[in-house]
DNA sequence: AGAGTGATGGGACTTGGTCTCATCACTGTA
DNA sequence: TACAGTGATGAGACCAAGTCCCATCACTCT
């Protein structure tokens, strides 16, 4: 037996995002989230540095998993494909099955506030930074990772859009290559 | 004489960009600022919805001359060429000479901040989806526009760093037709 | 002269977020 | 069994951001 209720910043996390979904973030506040929780809000402050990186904790992980990923493409792979590299990494190890319905749910209520989707965009912007050192740590040149890693954010993006807005259980990593595809075509068009 | 002394926002602007440069974003209150400009708090608040929202007014119009720009380029122009067009039109109307100075400043100090590069994230999304909805205007598929613009808002960037970050009196469409060109060829590269 | 108008000032109020100190349940050691 | 140590939690004071409502004031128009 624990001393106290196991696992608090998960049942925060939960709690959060359930409040969230049934009266928007607004309408919910920190003592709100910390009562579902049984726990308050001295301790939800001590586990989150503010309201909305709730939703946001763990996001750290995937930047070292996509970094990882990309370090470890063989040194053929050009940029784009070093990038995909990660992205398969992304796939098997953040963006899992059992993860999806949650990830779904979340991504509903970050849309539908501003406040989040700011967090979510300088999350977006720091992901990209990672992923560019990553290419650079490779010898690519300064404007071809951020070339490379401005597509590979992209084909993430569309590739989590339809990962989380689909009922099938379809594999991110199959999602991924899928858009990686057409954006190689439509950025092959473009650049034409 | 007016009733009032004038241009209370851009008072405020000037103020809030000076006492963050000095002391630094955190360190400046509301009344900080408000009492600079010779104002009060109601009145900041009544000009701005928050406070980092002092350095990012405006930034709506240059979303409107952006994606104008994009909708007056030629029917022929492929779709990288018309967010050219468009970043054509930021240097000529919103990126002015006049305004190096104070962009430089600006942009240092959001840089050193985390809730002000948020905010900057979060306009540099809206930005793209502006972008993105002119080239779909235009006939242009969805993932080709947003390849597109995924690359010209890269191209945006190296140039507004370029062009705040250099003591030349360069015009900042030369400074991105530079960037478009070392985008393009980087991008060609990346898709091989 | 007097009513109307629009920007401002003032202050109460809620909430996010910080900080400090107390509590409490369990652990290790004597 | 006794007792000090440890680590997560609770309680509450405190500050700043942001909202709201109402008063004021300077000027305009009739």
């Amino acid at each position: 037996m624990a001393r106290w209720q196991p696992n608090a910043p998960e049942r925060l996390v939960v709690a959060a995002l359930d409040l969230f979904a049934e009266r928007g973030y607004e309408s919910t506040t920190v003592i709100d989230i910390a009562e579902r929780a049984g726990l308050t809000k001295s301790t939800f402050f001590r586990h989150f540095p503010d309201k909305r990186e709730v939703l946001f904790a763990g996001g750290g992980s995937m930047a070292d998993v996509l970094a990882e990923g990309i370090a470890a493409a063989p040194d053929t792979a050009a940029p784009l494909e070093a990038v995909a590299h990660g992205l398969d990494a992304v796939g098997r190890e953040v963006f899992v099955p059992a993860r999806r319905a949650f990830a779904t749910k979340r991504q509903t209520v970050i849309a539908a506030n501003p406040e989040l989707r700011e967090r979510e965009a300088l999350k977006g912007i720091d992901l990209t930074a990672a992923m560019a050192g990553a290419l650079r740590s490779r010898g690519v040149s300064d404007v071809a990772s951020r070339v490379a890693v401005q597509l590979g954010a992209l084909v993430m993006k569309i590739a989590y859009e339809r990962w989380t807005g689909t009922d099938e259980g379809e594999e991110f990593g199959d999602v991924a290559r899928q858009a990686l595809a057409e954006v190689r075509e439509a950025g092959a068009l473009s650049l034409a």
